[in-house]
DNA sequence: ATGCCCCTTGACAACGTTGTCTCATGGGCT
DNA sequence: AGCCCATGAGACAACGTTGTCAAGGGGCAT
């Protein structure tokens, strides 16, 4: 088992010191153009390739941004890493890539693990409230939080309130009064958020809140199914549903398509494949994970280069996507 | 700007040497208890974390496994990519995470960065068919394919040209001989292979092949949903389609949906999000990239452990999935 | 011809960590 | 009382790289 070349052997290998190979390697200037081509040929001969952790040690920073989100299972994660990597890749930097799993004490963890790996920066989909404890690092390893604000540091959102406020007020405006809300999850501010602004668009319409038609827990596909067959054993079942996510998106209309009740208006936050293909295909509010992914690692990069600058919450638009079952009005 | 703590700063804070620092982090035995608790206090106080790269450097093995696949956006490989996460960080490692875009020189820019990172191993999802320049590093980074084998490489897959065959053979079962095939492309083998299980299929029941069923290139959403459309402008459409990857099946049934073909038989290699909840619903060829994935990272955890073990080709199984469109028999 | 400067190259230290070796202390044995 | 050994702890080198400084040589201006 061979050990991989070191830049000390393609030095012996060239005839050179290792500071030339070193010169040649990072393409500095000052190296004879014969003697480039010597060591060039001595590099692909012996298959050298840098080690990155010595750079790393040498240099205190690192090759690679960091991100730490819920599960890259779910597909506004992978499209928001995919970007990430995409850019990153442009500066030469690679992913570190975290899950969380929506767990506390895995957070911490992963987040400090990063910090040992010299991470350039860090984009975070946060789960802890507070994250007192990244203080110490944060003057060399700026972060960038996304999908759920935290006050202290910078960070990439939608207006949760204002775009579910948009949807339901579409709902009233089609002469819906009961309109039903599924997929509220305690632990995330952005269903809370969404679920203000339900109530907050209701209140202004004067429509009474029904806590009936606000199940809770009901934000991943088999719960939020199961939360919609129960809203049609209602007395007064809604003829209106808003789904606070894509998972409770999918819930809802495989619910409704399976009992037949495809005459209720859904939206959903948030698009999902398939989303288009069903009939009627299902509106949903733009909460596009590119922009999101592109502005966080924008961000990051300007951060990165620009220690110190002023700290910004960046508000993405959203639109109302129009596609069919956001527009049924309500049967008289 | 003031900079992480080192080992150095911890053991001036406690009063002892790094050596002793050194010691505790690593759980090592001999520290008294009470010099343990003194220097577990100063590595809180501090808020040291020990550097990953001085770490890899010194002990020459990294601390992260490489994944290295076509596009974490692709709903496959996300989750493949999350159960080796969770298992990696079972044993203590990160996940190096790289995309290749399909191109072959981006593919190999990714594995050499792997390689100076000093991964302990990596699990590709290989573009380029011959993979020579890895020679050099396989002896201290073992490397696992998924989904498309490479013949001196282990690697994990599932036999494609059976369970197309299987497909195929249930079409014909049940009445049909104008089977299209959907997805096609060239540069996998994957589809390669299933195309060709398809081949044997038909040419077993002495159906005879028709190109015109078998359009080139249509391997995702939109280019399979035109294909799709475009096949019922023939004469003699067809009246069972097999759609080769998820992607050409999502872009098969909207094909379908949008203009009224719901009676079509389809069945697709790979489940997508929402085939259970269209009606009917999408039978499927279950190639789950849990199971994959999980033999995947077992597979390389092996190699890491266990340098020398033999190579090996891991096939696994897979089931045709009843749910309704793969089961609609051929209209006489 | 001499001196100067620039261009190319090299020697050496240092980054933070751990492996190896050494040393000091103290308890148990003869 | 003296010796040995086990145990705890430290000094030092080394991993591969790059920053700093120095040195050698050639060309140009004087």
């Amino acid at each position: 088992m061979r050990d991989r070349p070191s830049i000390t052997d393609v030095a012996a290998h060239a005839g050179v010191s290792i500071k030339t190979v070193s010169r040649v390697v990072n393409a500095e200037a000052s190296v004879l153009p014969a003697t480039r081509a010597r060591v060039d040929l001595s590099i692909s001969e012996l298959g050298y390739v840098p080690n990155s952790s010595a750079r790393t040690l040498k240099s205190g920073v690192g090759d690679a941004v960091g991100v730490v989100i819920d599960t890259i299972a779910d597909p506004f994660f992978a499209a928001l890493v995919s970007v990430i990597e995409t850019r990153a890749l442009a500066e030469d930097m690679g992913v570190l890539f975290a899950s969380t799993g929506f767990d506390e004490g895995r957070e911490r963890d992963q987040l400090l693990r990063l910090a040992g790996q010299q991470v350039r920066g860090i984009i975070l989909a946060p789960v802890a409230q507070d994250h007192g404890y990244l203080e110490r690092y944060r003057a060399s390893t700026p972060i960038v939080m996304v999908d759920r604000p935290r006050d202290t540091f910078d960070s990439v959102v939608v207006d949760d309130i204002r775009a579910t406020r948009a949807a339901i007020d579409q709902f009233v405006r089609l002469g819906h009064t009961r309109i039903a809300f599924i997929g509220f999850d305690a632990r995330f501010s952005t269903t809370t958020h969404r679920y203000e602004g339900y109530r907050q668009a209701l209140a202004e319409h004067g429509i009474p809140l029904d806590h009936t038609l606000a199940p809770q827990a009901a934000a991943e596909v088999t719960d939020a199914k199961v939360a919609t067959l129960g809203l049609f054993g209602l007395a007064s079942p809604p003829t209106a549903i808003f789904a606070a996510n894509p998972r409770a998106g999918i819930g809802v209309v495989d619910a409704l398509h399976t009992t037949g009740h495809t005459g209720v208006a859904v939206i959903s936050f948030g698009d999902f494949a398939f989303a288009s293909v069903i009939r009627p295909a299902v509106s949903y509010i733009d909460q596009d994970p590119f922009h999101i992914g592109n502005a966080a690692i924008e961000r990051l990069i300007t951060l990165i280069n620009e220690p110190g600058t002023q700290r910004k919450r960046i508000v993405l638009d959203t639109n109302l996507v129009a596609r069919g079952s956001g527009e049924i009005r309500a049967t008289a």
